[in-house]
DNA sequence: TTGATTTAAAGTACCTTTAACTTTTAATTA
DNA sequence: TAATTAAAAGTTAAAGGTACTTTAAATCAA
């Protein structure tokens, strides 16, 4: 068909955006790590790896999650984002990468050196038009443009900054991921398994409440209710621990893969 | 951060999934190649193409199609559909399948020899349980199952008919892009770009009825119009040609891509 | 203990969308 | 000219979504 000569081997990078909630903070929560090897080093980016011979795309995005944050998920779950194949998205080789998500059932503590010399929570807020993830020392943002920038690392751009900016694409990643989920708020909410085995409504609202871009307080919860009412199973109330009326306890009921 | 040895650089292969509409027979359908070249020789399968250096994904499904069928779709509609991994996926050498969809505003007429032995609209319908495409000499079908038999051509599998089978794992390809299809409709039905520039209400529902397993009656006219208003845009009257009240014809208003 | 405060559940009314069905219109055909 | 055909246009009831109000169950302070 092709001729040998032009094709292309590129390597093939699994890019896995690990999604989990913090039941003190009451937060969505994104994991990123900093990487210390080239290109980018020293940038924050979305934890990545290279594909193994023998295994599939999905097995290698699990296996990621173990070796980051050291959580064994098989049989956990995880979905296909998109694959992102713009020539100009890394320096020097050409890297595909095959973008996936796992929403983790609850948020683990980092232990430090898995493979990237930092790794943090990120959470997640919203501006007028980007998604925001942010620690006590930085704030990164999604952003509309695919390959927004030449490579920093490599010619010195003028906003050559690792504090303000991920590495290769993934402040666009990041935009996609954000989108795909919120599309699928209204008839396939994964997004809820971070949520754990028993949440309260408030809980629910308040993942979805970024990903709208409205406070928790604009999603009215008595019509939430009616509109996920074969999605939630009532298991009973939660306990009580401050002033007002215990919120009931839901698990989710199916959310089918 | 993994070590150089186990690295995997697999060849891509870009799989481009052609729909159009046949205004004489007023059915979808899809483009399938007989292949001339192991492995699966003999085949049909659907058009693909190995990715070549500095192309991205989507400049490679484009140029696929000027290659197959002569057709010259620079700025028209191509979308990704997800990336197939499954290392068995093909015999020998590994090889990944980036999954796009074109969708072709009219239905050229297929000159021979463009790379394969062969080269067919096959028209979808639909069972109860698959989708199925066929012309006067095949009828293939959708499979739910990723990668339903060991390799035919390889192994000599009971099942080994290229009459009956389409290659690789192109069965369950078609499934997962007949769903997303299907999922679509309801909030962006990219699949109506195959109507072209004027349509009636009636070819519209019939593109629908495949993907919604329903006979083209069974989709109520007056309401599908009135929840496609937005969509649609009255251009008219159509040209008279038999009995009955003559349709209107629409085009698209705006379809975001 | 009693009433104010807090928080969430439960209920109400209105409006829009959906779905099934009927009527009207505009063409052809006997 | 009336029957036939095919599509537009209209009707109605049910379902679903949205904004808002009321009730319930807890804490807290006098």
């Amino acid at each position: 068909m092709d001729s040998e000569n032009i094709l292309e081997r590129p390597f093939i990078t699994i890019t896995n955006l690990i999604w989990s909630f913090d039941h003190a903070t009451n937060r969505v929560n994104i994991l990123l790590v900093k990487r210390d090897n080239d290109p980018y080093n020293n940038y924050w980016a979305l934890p990545e790896t290279f594909m193994r011979a023998q295994e599939s795309a999905e097995e290698a995005a699990l296996r990621l999650v173990k070796e980051k944050i050291g959580m064994d998920l098989s049989g956990s779950h995880t979905e296909q984002l998109a694959t992102f194949t713009n020539p100009l998205r890394t320096p020097g080789d050409r890297a595909l990468s095959l973008g996936y998500m796992t929403f983790l059932p609850d948020k683990p503590q980092l232990k430090a050196g898995y493979g990237a010399s930092d790794a943090r929570w990120f959470t997640m807020g919203y501006t007028d038009k980007t998604y925001t993830f942010s620690d006590s020392d930085h704030i990164f943002q999604s952003t509309d443009c695919p390959v927004q920038r030449t490579y920093y690392s490599e010619f010195g751009g003028t906003n050559a900054d690792p504090d303000k900016h991920l590495a290769f694409d993934h402040e666009w990643i990041l935009k996609v991921a954000c989108d795909r989920i919120r599309n699928k708020l209204d008839y396939q909410p994964n997004i809820l398994l971070i949520l754990g085995g028993k949440f309260t409504l408030k809980d629910a609202r308040r993942v979805y409440s970024p990903f709208l871009k409205v406070r928790v307080e604009q999603i009215d919860n008595s019509n939430f209710k009616k509109s996920h009412q074969e999605l939630f199973t009532d298991i009973g109330s939660s306990e009580v621990n401050g002033p007002g009326r215990p919120a009931r306890l839901y698990k989710l009921a199916h959310l089918s893969a």
